[in-house]
DNA sequence: GTTGGTCCTGCAATCGATTGCAAAGTTCTA
DNA sequence: TAGAACTTTGCAATCGATTGCAGGACCAAC
């Protein structure tokens, strides 16, 4: 910035005034500074720009990944959905800084926003951080949350109706006629253990017993879920319908099927939770509980950027919906 | 710091030292400045140390948009592609930046490094920025770009063997009995334009003549796709096989032709370009040449790294592969 | 007691911008 | 023509770290 205050004759402070637009610099001068910047090439810094006004133009998005440390950035859900927030955020013209935090230490999420690398935070899924996050965002405002809405929250949070959703996806498989209902997911995290809450409650209400055997884990990345239905399969558990927590899940619990030999839709219905774009494509195409992404990416960007100017926000829930297609029978 | 320099009774420098592991500190004393830091919860500002040591700890992923400015992050190709990379970055203990560039005006590239933001960028897609990569590269070393290998090319590049991938496809589509193949794919870019020489060179190997009629513009995003092929069966023009020049194009082109009762493969066969996760799902699931993007993540970030020691590193080609599945049929 | 060597520590300069404040220059008013 | 009011400019402090260099403390050897 000194050379191009020498080349124009001006001191640095006019030189920055003017690249800032400022109206203490008249338009012919402005002009003249920017002309010769162009020039010759020159950028702000931004290093020196971030340390002296405290703004980064920077949105970190970052996944806590406590649950299961091997869950890659590659995994389809959360590319999806990140895929829509980088859009949502690169069209306000910020930047887009991402950062997987494979065992989040104590203090992990505070530590981080202290470090003054973003303006503001997404954090991608609460994993088992909930009093973290709970106490980051005490101190730090610009900080949104995709995932559950949970009791004692004191951050705001944007995610799907996961009960309402669950429940929704067990009464299709009961209205196929299915009683016996097996449950795939990691009930160690918050939304799951939503589903799981929205599976039981739609068992009860239809009269049916809780089968504890029928309730399994599986992670995301899937191949748990693989070994857990053949496991099932092998011991000669007894089961019509599936219930995947995850489209992943819902994928390999249809593999594991086919290879088999059991028949999907008839001899077993399954129905998944997210409807990614694999959800369409796969064979049998999977019935599922759609998630609306994209206004969910909205919704949390749109929230960050009122923070950011010192709003509050509220949280929000969205509405999900079954879409039927072909891995749920319409009647046994 | 200050404040942890007074609580410890020492200047800031030393508190400087002693996060940094410096060995002119007595081991005694780092511990106990470490950990007068931890319990006030202090971490050192990024700002005023990236500003001071010139060293950001963070990777840029640029993507230029210059041939169709509506393709977005969401992509699922790119999607994939970022996520593998992504990974490779993090597991560095790297930041990484994402910025997309919806119309790179002259210069951008070298005005963005000039920014400081990063300590090397990976490029994804050349788009029509060849010229503005070049030039870039021969001030900065730390780059490098996913894309096809072109002449007079100045910069690092890892990516397919298009010409040799699309010579492949269009065999496979040969060997299935098919004469008249359409290409489906937006030419204006370097990797499509190697895909569109490599399906004329197999045809004419084949001794089959090239029929204009059948190359069509097709963009990423799919739409313009359906519409080609929808236009070609309105039309009445015959083909009995397709060539897409991507996964999501040939599903487009999927979708076009099951809804104009086309059977696939019988009546037309279709083969993509890939093979991204949702090819293995698809109905029919579809034959493509699948492109090892965990691998090249791998090589773009492991070249990215040598170059950041200050060392040169060639541009690599990745082999590729067809994928049987069931969108071509074994014979006419 | 002097010299020479280690081992620590802190002063002060530096990285590249932004901005409050004061001064200089210009125009306008009485 | 003096004074007020306004416009334009630059000085210098500041953001929060890092690091070369000098100096102090301590010890051993002669």
């Amino acid at each position: 910035m000194t050379d191009i205050a020498r080349l124009a004759g001006v001191s640095t402070s006019t030189v920055s005034r003017a690249l800032a637009e400022s109206a203490l610099i008249p338009v012919k001068t402005r002009q003249q500074i920017q002309q010769i910047a162009a020039e010759h090439g020159y950028v702000i810094d931004q290093r020196g720009q971030r340390l002296r006004s405290s703004r980064t133009r920077t949105i970190c998005v970052a996944i806590p990944l406590g649950h299961e440390t091997d869950q890659m950035i590659s995994d389809p859900f959360f590319l999806q959905l990140f895929g829509h927030i980088a859009d949502e955020i690169s069209s306000r013209h910020y930047d887009v800084l991402l950062s997987r935090i494979p065992s989040p230490a104590p203090g992990w999420l505070s530590r981080h926003v202290q470090t003054q690398k973003a303006d503001g935070y997404i954090v991608v899924g609460q994993s088992d951080q909930h009093d973290e996050i709970n106490q980051a965002a005490r101190a730090f405002l610009p900080l949104v949350v995709w995932g559950a809405h949970l009791p004692e929250q004191a951050y705001c949070s944007v995610g799907s109706d996961n009960v309402g959703g669950a429940r929704a996806a067990v009464d299709a498989l009961l209205q196929a006629g299915r009683r016996r209902i097996v449950f795939l997911g990691a009930s160690s995290l918050p939304e799951i253990q939503m589903r799981l809450r929205g599976y039981t409650t739609a068992l009860e209400r239809a009269g049916i017993a809780i089968v504890d055997e029928l309730i399994q884990p599986a992670h995301f990345t899937g191949d748990t879920a693989l070994a857990a239905v053949q496991d099932l399969i092998a011991r000669g558990v007894a089961f019509d319908g599936v219930f995947a927590a995850s489209d992943v899940i819902a994928l390999s619990a249809l593999r594991a099927l086919q290879t088999s030999g059991v028949s999907v839709p008839e001899d077993v219905s399954v129905i998944g939770f997210d409807d990614l774009a694999l959800a369409e494509h796969s064979n049998p195409r999977l019935t599922t509980v759609h998630q609306d992404l994209k206004h969910g990416a909205a919704a949390l960007v749109e929230f960050l950027f009122r923070r950011m100017n010192g709003e509050e926000t509220p949280s929000a829930t969205l509405p999900i919906r079954v879409v039927h297609r072909d891995s749920v029978s319409l009647s046994k």
